[in-house]
Formats: structure tokens, C-alpha cells, sequence
DNA sequence: CATGAAACATACTTTATAGTATGTAAAATC
DNA sequence: GATTTTACATACTATAAAGTATGTTTCATG
């Protein structure tokens, strides 16, 4: 009993071991000695609780890529029905990037760098890639669709291409911010995507 | 005479096959040897025009990546002067994308691979990424002033927070095109940037 | 036409990586 | 309490990578 308990434990902690150093060298560029080492265990240990790369990159993308998108994007808008939605858009799409760690801002979105850096490269990767982003334009959709009824959004609008169009320009200005040092391309797509979702108010 | 053109053309060879390797399989995952294999040349021959796969990096970001930037999104904006703004921006942002390629669907912009590939983890690559990303973005700010002051723009739009967006979306969306097989999420976007640049005109 | 240098090819070294095979201690089960 | 199973650690193999060192051929130059 106990000794699954610690079993477990053990694997949640190379699964976010991983995450964390996919995230920070990029998912090619982490070997699993690099992995074990941080975590202070060794091979056999990865190799008992996993398959090989391509099984402990998928659970990543699974695991805990999905549940960050899903906390972080998709919650918000569920929790919060009642509220505005511009609010809601404008509360996901800018207020969390306003309040994002040095780290966070430097390093980009883990499931974008995933997505770019994969690609269609790894095919295991793109259906749970898919199966991440497919969720958080559905619930984009869902609040976009409920403006509408409740005539916050244009009725002109078409509610996948704006929830489209707001991840993209999202993840594009993470992706880019990840070569400059400040904040300036932040701030410019910051005051861009309120005028946009103002635009379709 | 003839030598040192032939030697240019190999310089030049190993310098586009390593573009398109690096395209297709991203700059971690590509070998050197992958690379001369691909040339039907050899190690010696690399190592004789180049110091190391850092600089092929670079001079591949600064020859060729630059340059395509330049030719696809820079050149039409300064050669159409002419044309009415919201048209050009049309052009370069969703014209070009209903005309690309099979494998430039499948493998993005390999600029936007690049930065988001490296991002920060090779400090050697930022600069003449930033170098390109800013080019490309005073480009269009210089063309959304112009059409500020021809009155095809609005007043308020801050210009440099408008070619951000609109590079952000651009890129963020052939990213994350990358997942997918079909040309669903481009059509959503094209709809959703057509109707931005009209909120802005 | 002899000599030097440039443009490569070949062979090698070092290091790192994924993955495997085997060992061991502790816990769970009987 | 003996035995088995689990959870790891250690040791190893095979492969591939970056980079180097040393040929060899071909061209340019005196």
C-alpha cells in the first residue's frame, strides 16, 4: 500500500520533471539522463515506470500540458458564465499574460513550443496536441455563441474563426516574445487584441 | 577562378540543403551528417566551409530565413506602394497563405520553427532572429502610417501594436496548422484577419 | 612545370544517447 | 517467516553525434 503510494509518486515525479525541462531545452534537446538527473534517480527508474521517450512525451502533452491549457484557459471561461463576455476574453487573453513570471514570458506556452518544435514530425504527438487545441476552441466557441445570444458579440461574427484568430494571435505572440528581452511585444498585443475583441462586441 | 566558384556553389549548397533539412525536421533533431548525406558530400567538406553547426545555424537565419521574409512579406509592402493599404495587407496575410504549398502547410514558417524552436536556449540565434522579426514589423508600420495618412486606416489605431497583432496571428496560426491535415484552421483565420484589418480601416 | 594552396575525402576520437540486462533491497503476499 | 514481486540502482551495449586530423586531388600561381 504505502509502497504504491511512493511508486506513484515517483512517477509524478519524472513526469513533471520532464514537463519542466521540455519546457525549458525543448523536448529533442532533453535527454533522459538530463532528466534523471534532476530528479535525482537513475535510469532504471525511468525504465520501470515508462516505455521510452515517446511514451513520457505523451504523457506530458496528456498529462500536464492539457490540464495547464485547461486550468488556465478553458476554466476560466466555464466558472465564470455570468460575467461579461469581453470580459471573459479580454480576462484570459490578456489579464494572465499580464501576470506572467519572468520565466513564463522567456520561455513562451509549453503546449505552443511543443506544437512547434513536433510539428508533424513526431506523429504520436499531433492527435493529443489536436485533442488540447480542439478543446479550447470549442470552449472559446461556447462563450463566443453565448455572447452572441445575449448580444454582447456582433451577430455578424463567426464564433470559430474569432476563437481561432484569438489563440493564434495568442500563441504567435508568445512564441515570438521568446527572442526579445522585454515586454515591448507584449504590450503591443495587448492593446491590439482588446481593440479586436472590442471590434467584435 | 573556376575554383572558387565551384567552391562557392558547395558553400551555397550545404547552406540551402541545411535550410531545408532544418525545415523539415527542425534544428535540434538535424545531424551534420544528415545534412552531407543529403549533399551526396562529406564531413570534410563542411567542416572546410564552416566552423561548426552554430554558424551553419546562423547563416541560414541571416542568408536565407531573412531573405525569404524579406522577398514574401517585406517587398510586396514596399513595391505596392501604390495600392490601397488594407489591400496590400490583405495580400500579404491571407493571399499568400491560400497559395502556399502542401509542405509549407504542413511545416509552417520556418522562421516562426526557428524562433520558437530555439527561442531563448541558443543565445546566438536571438539576435538575428530579432533583427528579422523587426524588420518585418517596421515594414508594416511604415505602411500602416501611410495608410493613416491617407485616411484608408483609422486615426486610433496604434500601428505598431496593429503589425504586431498581425504578425502574431499570422504566425501563430501557421504554427499550430501544423497539427492539423486540413485547411480548417487557415480558413478560420483568414476570415478572422480580413475582418480585423476591416475594424481597423 | 614545379610549388603552394584550396577543396574536398577518409579515418579517427570523444562524448552522449537510447535502450537493455542484470542486480539488490524492501515491501507485499502467502 | 519464506517467497515473490515491486521499485529501483548499476553496469553494459550499440549507435550516432560533433568535431579533428590527416590524407589526396585539383586548380592557381610563380
Amino acid at each position: 500500500m504505502d509502497q504504491k503510494l511512493k511508486s506513484k509518486e515517483t512517477k509524478e515525479l519524472i513526469l513533471n520533471t520532464s514537463f519542466n525541462m521540455f519546457y525549458e531545452k525543448g523536448f529533442n534537446n532533453t535527454s533522459i539522463p538530463d532528466i534523471m538527473k534532476e530528479t535525482n534517480l537513475t535510469k532504471g527508474a525511468f525504465y520501470h515506470h515508462f516505455k521510452n521517450k515517446l511514451e513520457i512525451g505523451k504523457k506530458v502533452i496528456e498529462n500536464i500540458l492539457s490540464k495547464r491549457i485547461y486550468n488556465g484557459f478553458i476554466a476560466p471561461l466555464k466558472k465564470n458564465k455570468s460575467k461579461k463576455v469581453s470580459d471573459l476574453l479580454v480576462y484570459v487573453f490578456t489579464e494572465r499574460i499580464e501576470n506572467f513570471t519572468e520565466k513564463e514570458k522567456a520561455l513562451g506556452c509549453p503546449a505552443n513550443n511543443m506544437i512547434n518544435e513536433i510539428g508533424c514530425s513526431i506523429h504520436d504527438f499531433r492527435e493529443p496536441l489536436r485533442k488540447l487545441m480542439d478543446n479550447w476552441k470549442e470552449a472559446l466557441i461556447e462563450v463566443i455563441d453565448l455572447g452572441k445570444k445575449n448580444k454582447e458579440i456582433k451577430e455578424s461574427v463567426n464564433s470559430e474563426s474569432a476563437a481561432t484568430y484569438l489563440i493564434c494571435s495568442f500563441e504567435g505572440a508568445r512564441g515570438i516574445r521568446k527572442i526579445y528581452d522585454n515586454d515591448t511585444l507584449f504590450k503591443s498585443y495587448l492593446l491590439a487584441v482588446k481593440e479586436y475583441i472590442n471590434s467584435i462586441s
